[in-house]
DNA sequence: GTACTCCTTCAAGTAACTTGAGGTTCAAGG
DNA sequence: CCTTGAACCTCAAGTTACTTGAAGGAGTAC
């Protein structure tokens, strides 16, 4: 009967999914989807049940994790005696991941800012080769300042 | 007389800088830093003023900036003729750059700490298979939830 | 002289794709 | 039916910034 099942080519699902159509074939090549079924010319065709794989894909990626954690929590989504918690715990190690990165960034911006700020407010402008900038981060003992 | 020219060995420049001794060499290969002189024995010997270029290189590395900008930065540090406003404006793009980071994976946090608070709520643990996390998931037009 | 650490080169591996070359298939228009 | 142009195919190499490993030489302490 086959009424209502929807088929896609390669190009479509990248639309639906906001996934290129290189990283589609590289999923399937380095194992994240299954080897596409094809048309009689040899061209992938996708259903909605890739649709539905490579959407939860895409947001796993989205939420920052890696490719083998996507393929842990595609493996959890399936199993039927396996616990959902373990999703919650792998996203809460990876949420831990991401507070110690924001942590890192903020510092990393309020040095970035006292730089630009002291440059604006120290430094005349001239050869870089007299400011005092790139003096002190040559200098291994003091943090990088400029022109001050 | 060459009296108080301090020499080091590539592992103890590395121990001064914090940079390890195949990144001193990968730095050396990529042009970052001038092949180093040899004692007679083939091994590299390194003095003060390289100690300051790659002093120099890891905080501009540390402050997140790219190679290609580091050879920039380089270049502006050394230079006679350029302006050292240069540097800041560098510099204050790259902040940008920190503080558009930033407010994305500020984001993320929320995402993913909703997604945690949710499965902690919601979730009575259970087989993946019948997680509504994993079915938000694979929905493309709702966020991800979790188990609510 | 021998034991031990540190050094050498070269090649390949890492993450997660992206880019390019060179060629094929498909859908639409004439 | 034929052509045109977009979208598809495979395979290989490039990207970033290093890290890791193998196999062997140099330097130093006892």
């Amino acid at each position: 009967m086959n009424l209502h099942v929807r088929v896609f080519t390669i190009g479509t699902l990248a639309k639906a999914t906001g996934v290129t159509t290189p990283t589609i074939r590289y999923y399937e090549e380095i194992g994240l989807l299954p080897p596409a079924s094809r048309t009689a010319g040899g061209q992938r065709s996708y259903d909605d049940n890739d649709l539905g794989r490579l959407t939860f894909i895409k947001q796993c990626r989205d939420f920052g994790f890696g490719i083998d954690q996507v393929r842990v929590l595609l493996d959890l989504s399936i199993s039927t005696d396996r616990d959902c918690v373990e999703t919650r715990d792998i996203a809460q190690v990876h949420l831990d991941d991401v507070r110690q990165k924001l942590a890192e960034l903020r510092l990393l911006e309020r040095r970035l800012e006292s730089f630009v700020t002291r440059c604006n407010v120290a430094c005349a402008g001239g050869p870089g080769q007299d400011c005092v900038i790139f003096k002190d981060m040559a200098a291994p003992t003091k943090a990088g300042g400029c022109c001050g």
